[in-house]
Formats: structure tokens, sequence, C-alpha cells
DNA sequence: ATCTTTGCAAACTTTTTGCACCAAT
DNA sequence: ATTGGTGCAAAAAGTTTGCAAAGAT
């Protein structure tokens, strides 16, 4: 797997180079921003809010906007790269869209979980047998109490 | 079961009274405004949000404030006579806390089914053995797409 | 040269909060 | 007479939008 030393950061340079390649071929152009974000979400392994994004680029380019972040992750989303989930209340987080699974937020602690899809699959067939629904529990998370805060509440 | 004629809506006078005097015990005064949030979300079978249940106490009362309903509808909850739901987004739907059930939100259409608690049993189950995990999936809604949008994406 | 994309400020949506006043007990 | 509840206005949080200017092609 191809890797540069980019700053401080290691990154998949081919992973970068074939979402660039996404950008030009389906989404339009790239700039200084579109480039700093790509960068950052392959860096941040993980999920991030756009502020927590913003945050991280302003280190290095302190004009980018946060709504230009909003705009370019909405733009990434369109052409399937990035994802966003809504783990509660306001929050919404960010990731490539390399894996999918799903999300459990604890009420208590806000502790994320991540569990691979497979663990929906019966009820996903119960519900679309039962009531023709079929969930995509991608985009909000699961909610309930994660190991600790299950033990004392 | 008791039932009263009220203005133009057949009410539980039972469970009106029994929460009233639940207030009384537990949560402090009865106000005209507190009155007018009882008996109008026992008036609207379902889900309503805050807004909604705003709109139709000003039919009778236009002074009662958006704000005076969100306060209402905290108190109520802390006494676990009402809860709420985030079926998405911005959106959050108050119902009475009698029936308890889940719901799945429809991305497309914003059709909301519920369905019982049951439902959610085996997973529960595998995500408690496997994550120590305890799904609460009250508070936030299961998404995805219902029947119709199912068929015709 | 064109026409996207950006930065900024301002709007937006839903809910919360500070405060002086009113009203239920 | 208390003091809890209310109306109001304003804040808060997270995201979106209109616009003129900057920049990628």
């Amino acid at each position: 797997m191809a890797v540069r030393k980019s700053r401080s950061r290691r990154i998949d340079t081919g992973r970068y180079d074939a979402i660039v390649a996404d950008i030009r071929l389906r989404a339009g152009r790239i700039t200084e921003a579109r480039s700093a974000i790509i960068t950052t979400l392959l860096g941040s392994n993980g999920h991030v809010t756009a502020e927590e994004l913003a945050a991280q680029i302003h280190r290095q380019l302190p004009d980018v906007h946060l709504s230009t972040v909003y705009r370019t992750l909405d733009t990434l989303e369109e052409i399937g790269v990035v994802e966003h989930v809504h783990l509660g209340h306001g929050r919404a987080v960010y990731h490539l869209a390399d894996e999918f699974h799903h999300h459990l937020v604890c009420d208590n602690c806000d502790k994320v979980v991540e569990v691979p899809d497979s663990v929906f699959n019966d009820v996903g067939v119960t519900l679309a047998a039962t009531y023709g629904f079929t969930i995509r529990p991608h985009h909000f998370a699961v909610a309930g109490l994660c190991r600790v805060c299950s033990a004392r509440p």
C-alpha cells in the first residue's frame, strides 16, 4: 500500500488520489480547501464533526470556513465518498464511506460503539416481512447504554 | 371507561384526573396552560411536535407560549407521563407514555411506523451479549424506507 | 474567459434560558 | 403571602444560504 509522509501524519496516497480523481470526474474542481478536507478526513480515522474537521484544517489553513467544510462534505456525500450519521440531538459526524457499520450511542456518556451491518440483519428481515419497512440504520445511530453505564445507572 | 364530552372532543376523564393528581403530587401546580396541554395530548392520540401542540392550544388560549409547552412537556417527562422521540433531523415528537413501542421513520416520505418493543428483543440480546450495550431505541427512531418508498426509490 | 467554489455574514430551525410579573396554593 | 409557573425576548447550537470576489479549469 502506497504511503507517503505528509506533514506529521501518514496519508494513504492511493486513496487520496482516488478521491481526487472521483471529484474531478463527478463533482467539479479541486481546491485548496477540498484537498485539505480530504486529507484531514483520511488522517482522522473515525468519526469527526464538521467543526472538528474545520479546527484541524485551521492549523494549516485558518481561512477555510466552516460553511465550506459543510458544503464540501455535502458534495463528497453526493458522490458517495463520505457518509454522515446523527449520533443524537445536535451532533452529526462524518466518516469515509469505506466500511459499513452501525453506531450505538450511549445516552449517558455519549460513547459510540461501532457494530457490523450484520447485527441488524434479522430484525431487518422481520421488519421487512411484517411491515414492509426496510431499515437503514446508517443515518441515525441507535441509542442505549454502553457496558459501563449499563452496569451503574 | 368514564368519558365526558369536552368542547368537541371526547376526553378520558379518568386519565386526565390521574395525570393531574400525579402532577399535584410530584410536579407542582395545575395551571390553565398545563391543563390545556394535558387535554390536548389526550385528545391527539399519537405523536405531536411541541409546535403542533401549541397551535392546537392557541385555538382556545392564544397566549400559551411555546416555551411553556416545552417546559410543561419536560416536567411531564420527568414524572414519566410523557416521552419524546427524535424522528430525525430537527423534529421531536411527544406522546403519552402509556404504550411502549418503537418508531420507524421513512427517510423519504417521513412516514412513521410504530412497532412493538418485542421486535428488537433479539438484537437487544445479541448486542448486550457481544458488546455489553443495552439498546433503548425509544428515544431515537430507527430510519429506513417505508413500504411504498421501498418499492419505488 | 468562464463558471465553480469560497469566505463572510446573516438566516434558519428547534429548543433553552433569564427575567420580571402573575397566579395557584 | 409565598414561590412556582408564565410570557416574552433573546440566546443557543448546528446547519444552510445569498452574494460578491477569488480561483481552478
